[in-house]
RNA sequence: GGGCCUGUAGCUCAGUUGGUUAGAGCGUACGACUGAUAAUCGUAAGGUCGGUGGUUCGACUCCACUCAGGCCCA
């Protein structure tokens, strides 16, 4: 007889093989279907709102690994949000306006930019940012990320452009907003200004000059000087610059000496006298060391403009070459710049648009700053205060378009003053308040908070939010207002933000407007807003009005980069006008890497598209990759990698199949009370119990890797390993109604059900898929986490079973050696004899009757009192095996020494002739 | 060059206030099973805890320096 029809075997459709490529489009189609993100929403109406306030990528070309990390970290925590019965909704955001962009269409267009007009080329931007937020959408989606694709938020959408504006006035009005000046690149040749991704490094010759500045012999008391002339030696590559110079600049540390040349004595660093004294003529044996307290009281004279020239002091000095002390032009250096004003200087720039020099430095007035190097070296001369002069080759900045060198000058610019109210005090308190995971972000945030100049809003470019300001047409002066910026918010809803370009300035002007000087006559200006201002008030434009919304919002989740950008582009505005960050907790993660822990670069030739991924092995793949990782530092990828998770996966997968096919002929009704379980049944409930509270504390700590690798040990070693192989047993050769299977299956119903739910968050597609074969026809992303039975908690059973374990794992060895030697194969053909140390342990296990046999997987086990001979000792026992006398029922498997006892029955156990008769009695 | 961060078996991670032979899963090798089968089970081999020097009776754990890598600045 074929036994084999009469034992339970698992059935299920459920496949062993993911197939995720082609199976997670169709789960996509479904959910699309049954309206998912909407009908998660509703299933939460009325309940406590999560609001993790999404970044906006940047619109252009398609994601990239680091989009893909950032999007399923935000799922998965909007997920696990959902499942802990909160209303969790998101809204995910595109930055639309920008100058890379606007580079991409300009550089598209060609030579027909520059006589296209403004409204023209930001026509062109505004499609190009539309074409990839409609392509990364797409892409977010096939991530498995949920969100609200109907109604993302553009930062280039009216409603959001003016929200812009309006903000941008509320500080104008709180006067948070002023003009001041800052050192750009610029080029004089196309008459603009350029951005940093526009600069190219060419080589370029350039008169490397030193320079004598006096210094006033009233400010020096250093002997052996005495009354001859002293002065400070600097160096430059841009004699044209000396005309703004209002300062000279040493290193904090660095030794300098005065140093004797003729009758003169010049100061240098003495790390630099040796390469100074192949130049000049100078003596460096009489070099007399100058205090740090010395430089600092040093009045240094202009070299040719009656003025004097602060000392200062920076890090930035080096000892590459030149005499170790350099020249400050704040107008016309970003390190100049910044020490300029952290030391009250002003930002002197007498250069205009076309690089020439304007009637604040009469002796060359109209001069180009290049044809002015070697008339300034003529002046130095004259003045007496020129040492020496020789050509060098250095990388030097050129515009992108023209090719010609650029200068750095100074230009009036709009700011967003930080300490105005004191309000880097306040952002400072909020820093405290706000949580920061990992914890060092704080410091890291707070050392920006401490160390950052004013935020320079305007841009000279194209594509963003026109600031509108104007210009006197008589008296030249600059005019914006809180409520000039009002009527062009208004405008720009009522007739699009293009209005700026293309309407006259006669509707631009808020009626009635008068300059100061009584002139009505107004001319526009063409700066933007940096794109960070755009993303910077996103809390403004959705949190304040997004349907389930509200402000401030629970998390922010981006890259560690952005603890300099759009975490303070959004605190700023923040603090100003609501006094209080925009979040209460921010996490970061870090970047994506490649296998050798490298950054990935087209130049590197590693990238790794994650389209490529998800053709290969799938989204969930991918994000169980992203579960995986401890994401708070840089986490690795490539193929080997996901090869292993998706080997891990297969283990999950498993075990799910391995419940499906167990369970389906049960469904809840045949469930048993936990009274009646079988020991090994509540164990594993209580394993199960102590899972779930573990893994949902984890998803609330945002440790999702320790998430992945309890839910993997649990299915590999306690369901997988211990419980389904000893479960097995049972499942198949009892009575389909037995209570003892009916234990088993109601043990697996609930394991199957919680595990889950708690994957769900993170194998999005395969939780739904495992849900809907579990015979649910709603979705698993709409269910709350199962609260466990408290009775499930079970210590007592759980320190029986550890014991047990422990245990087996000896047994296990002492198998090994046995199956080595081919005395047997399979495990259930043993006989052991078992010694355990513990008294208390060998009582239980003694006391276990057949239920020993069951939990070891051999035919017999014998307890001993003592040792005897021929045990090997293990860990905690001693083991002694043999080879069964029994023989081998042919439809369990079991070894069993009284095979036969029906005539009809000749190869069955006692079991399973008893089960074999009452399945013939009752069908 | 500056600020912040990371570095434990081939891979991903655990290692509590410094204290016995540094753990797990995956992978690998070998074996068992053939009723989870392109599955399942078992055993085993893998680590000078990036390096050097210090503090200590004792350091993966504390300190200094150093190497490699990352982010942000310059």
């Amino acid at each position: 007889m074929d036994y084999s029809k009469t034992v339970n075997l698992p059935t299920t459709d459920f496949p062993m093989r993911a197939n995720l490529p082609k199976r997670e489009p169709e789960m996509l189609a479904q959910w699309s279907k049954e309206n998912i993100y909407p009908t998660l929403l509703a299933a939460r109406e009325g309940k406590p709102l999560y609001i993790l306030h999404d970044g906006p990528p940047y619109a252009n070309g398609n994601i990239h690994l680091g989009h893909a990390l950032n999007k399923i970290l935000k799922d998965i925590i909007v997920k696990h949000k959902t499942m802990m019965g909160f209303k969790a909704p998101y809204v995910p955001g595109w930055d639309c306006h920008g100058l890379p962009i606007e580079l991409q269409v300009t550089r598209e267009l060609g030579d027909r930019a520059a006589s296209m007009p403004k409204h023209e080329i930001r026509k062109l931007c505004r499609e190009y940012a539309a074409k990839y937020i409609s392509i990364q959408m797409e892409e977010f989606k096939r991530l498995g990320v949920f969100g609200d694709y109907e109604n993302p938020y553009l930062t280039m959408s009216a409603e959001y452009e003016a929200r812009i504006l309006d903000v941008f006035g509320e500080l104008y009005r709180e006067g948070f907003i002023t003009r001041g000046k800052k050192p750009i690149y610029w080029c004089p040749t196309c008459v603009t200004a350029l951005a940093e991704a526009e600069v190219e490094y060419h080589d370029h010759s350039s008169p490397s000059i030193f320079v004598k500045f006096p210094v006033d012999p009233a400010s020096v008391d250093i002997p052996g000087v005495g009354p001859k002339r002293l002065f400070v030696l600097i160096w430059t590559t841009t004699p044209w610059t000396l005309p703004a110079n209002l300062g000279v600049c040493f290193h904090p540390g660095f030794p300098y000496s005065a140093y004797r040349s003729g009758d003169e004595y010049y100061i240098m660093a003495d790390g630099l006298a040796e390469s100074v004294a192949g130049i000049i003529d100078m003596d460096r044996d009489t070099a007399v060391p100058i205090s740090r307290e010395q430089i600092e009281k040093l009045s240094v004279r202009h070299p040719f403009i009656d003025r004097k020239s602060k000392v200062l002091f920076a890090d930035f000095v080096t000892l590459d070459q030149g005499s170790g002390i350099v020249h400050i032009a704040p107008g016309h250096g970003m390190e100049d710049y910044l020490l300029g004003i952290e030391n009250g200087l002003d930002v002197y720039c007498p250069v205009d648009d076309q690089g020439r020099f304007t009637d604040e430095f009469p002796e060359m007035k109209g001069v180009n700053v290049f044809d002015a190097n070697p008339m300034v070296i003529e002046l130095l001369k004259k003045k007496g205060v020129f040492v020496h002069t020789s050509e060098i080759e250095h990388s030097y900045p050129h515009c992108w378009r023209c090719k010609e060198p650029l200068i750095f000058r100074a230009t009036e610019q709009w700011f967003f003053m930080v300490d105005h109210r004191e309000l880097r005090k306040m952002a400072l308190k909020a820093t405290d308040d706000t949580t920061w995971i990992p914890s060092w972000g704080e410091s890291r945030f707070r050392g920006m908070i401490e160390s950052r100049p004013d935020w320079c809003l305007s841009r000279q470019r194209s594509w963003g939010v026109p600031i509108p300001s104007f210009r006197c047409a008589k008296c030249r002066t600059n005019l914006m207002n809180a409520e000039s910026i009002r009527h062009f918010a208004k405008l720009s809803l009522e007739k699009s933000i293009d209005a700026w370009y293309t309407l006259d300035i006669g509707e631009l002007v808020p009626p009635g407007t008068t300059c100061s000087c009584g002139g009505t006559e107004f001319e526009k200006e063409y700066d933007i807003l940096d794109v960070w201002f755009d993303s910077g008030v996103s809390h403004y434009a959705v949190l304040d009005s997004w349907k389930d919304h509200r402000w401030p919002s629970d998390l922010y989740l981006e890259g560690s980069d952005q603890h300099r950008g759009w975490f303070q582009s959004s605190l700023w505005p923040a603090i100003a006008l609501r006094g209080r960050a925009p979040y209460g907790t921010v996490l970061t993660h870090g970047f994506i890497l490649d296998e050798q822990g490298k950054a990935m670069s087209k130049s590197m030739g590693n990238v790794i598209p994650p389209a490529k991924l998800i053709e290969k092995f799938g989204a969930d793949i991918l994000r169980l990759w992203v579960s995986s990782e401890d994401y708070r530092n840089d986490v690795s990828i490539g193929y080997d990698m996901m090869n292993q998770i998706a080997d891990s996966y297969r283990k999950i997968r498993n075990s799910f199949k391995f419940m499906i096919g167990n369970l389906s002929d049960f469904d809840h009704s045949n469930s048993l009370p936990y009274a009646e379980l079988l020991d090994i049944d509540k164990w594993i409930l209580h394993e199960l119990y102590e899972l779930s509270r573990q893994v949902i504390e984890h998803y609330e700590k945002f440790e999702f890797h320790l998430v992945y690798r309890k839910i993997l040990n649990f299915c590999a070693v306690e369901l997988s390993s211990l419980y389904f192989d000893i479960s097995k047993d049972t499942l198949y050769t009892e009575a389909v109604d037995s209570p003892v299977r009916r234990s088993s299956q109601t043990a697996l119903y609930e394991i199957n059900q919680a595990l889950t739910l708690l994957a769900a968050p993170v194998l999005s597609f395969t939780a739904e898929e495992v849900w809907r074969f579990s015979g649910r026809t709603d979705s698993v992303h709409a269910q709350e986490y199962h609260r466990l039975d408290e009775a499930f908690h079970n210590p007592a059973i759980a320190e029986k079973m550890d014991s047990l374990i422990d245990i087996k794992k000896d047994v296990l060895k002492s198998l090994e050696t046995k199956r080595k030697e081919k005395t047997i194969g399979t495990s259930l053909e043993a006989d052991i004899e078992l010694y355990i140390a513990s008294e208390k342990t060998r009582r239980m296990v003694a006391e276990m009757g057949d239920g020993a046999r069951r939990f070891f997987q051999v035919a017999e086990v014998s307890i001993r009192d003592e040792k005897t001979g021929g045990m090997e000792d293990f860990d905690v026992s001693s083991i002694r095996v043999e080879k069964s006398a029994g023989s081998k029922c042919v439809r369990c498997w079991n070894y069993s020494l009284h095979l036969g006892t029906d005539v009809a029955h000749p190869e069955l156990c006692p079991r399973c002739t008893a089960i074999i008769k009452r399945l013939g009695n009752n069908g």
